[in-house]
DNA sequence: CAATATAGCTGGACGTTGTACAGTTTGCCA
DNA sequence: TGGCAAACTGTACAACGTCCAGCTATATTG
């Protein structure tokens, strides 16, 4: 019954093992998230993924990226300080639900995937709508992507409960905004 | 010539370990900081480290908080505000001399070793002087430690050139401590 | 409809990692 | 001088990522 076919179609898929990934990363934590893992997970013999994911770094980036695809847009007509509050503010939370997650996005210097390069974009552009543009917009936009990061990183331990944290981040982002966007 | 004297002392010991350790992190990075590895280098096998470390994660706290004391204490009766940007901009400094540690620090959720234990004193203390004190001086702390932290994890790499990645840390720092302490 | 190519899967294996176990050797102290 | 604890050794194990060679069910072609 549950023993595997031999060389027979399991019908594995790309999206199947990102899923499976996903699930095993919230389940049981990036330690346990190795290749065998995935594989017993999708009944399969651990070198099958290898048909749908070129490595692991591979696999990981993959998950990386979507997670950012849970991150709110903001109404890019919205007032642009309250947008970019607003999109940090979502980012951490996502962020928050798989910590193991945020090491790796520092480890590999950031995000590079199309749902990372999006975010960026909308955060640009709501910079621009509030008159920072070109090198100092940019420059922004590190400030607050590192500090996000960051205090997802550092967010969920340490002697501060919960909401405490959740706190400070708003205050020092507040402090950033009111930086970028005086007055 | 090279090789292990069987049964015999090497005379190894605990700072031997963790110096070793550091070439390897400085020379090699930290993929190449395996346990074998610093026991090739001490001429000794593998499991000698075990007489004198706990494990691999024991030794990485170890090196982890030893690099923390590099960082340079301000002038505890100067400019509060000066005495933080300098902490800060020190810690920065520090860490971005073996960029592979820091995912570390932040896996760990941030350095729990005596030499980290110090600066947060010491960081409270300044603000103490500059009237800022109880949660929100710790409030104030985390989010200073968070930013740099993270700064320094993403400031290798990314589209920016190193004067521009530090200038970009300034900024924000300084809006950080503008916010902390206005005035 | 038959022959062939191909993509998806399997068992098995390799090299590397951290670390446990048991034994041997050494230096120190009673 | 006898014995003991600490330091070090060889050996081994389980788990990891990943490669290789085969088998097989499906898709493609004539």
């Amino acid at each position: 019954m549950g023993t595997r076919n031999p060389g027979q179609r399991a019908g594995l898929t790309r999206g199947a093992v990102l899923a499976a990934a996903n699930e095993l990363l919230a389940e049981r934590g990036l330690a346990a998230l190795t290749m065998r893992a995935v594989a017993t997970r999708l009944d399969v013999a651990p070198n099958a993924l290898y048909s749908h994911v070129a490595n692991k770094t591979a696999l990981l980036d993959e998950v990386l990226d979507e997670r950012l695809a849970l991150v709110t847009e903001p109404d890019p007509d919205g007032d642009p300080a309250a947008g970019l509050h607003a999109v940090m503010t979502s980012t951490r939370a996502v962020l928050l639900d798989r910590p193991d997650l945020v090491p790796l996005y520092l480890a590999r210097q950031g995000a590079r995937g199309p749902h990372a390069q999006r975010l960026g974009e909308v955060m640009l552009g709501l910079m621009d709508r509030a008159g920072v543009t070109g090198g100092d917009a940019r420059e922004a936009l590190r400030v607050l992507i590192v500090y996000t990061i960051g205090f997802a990183a550092l967010g969920t331990g340490g002697p501060l409960a919960a909401d405490e944290t959740a706190r400070s981040f708003d205050r020092g982002l507040r402090w950033l905004l009111t930086g970028i966007i005086p007055g």
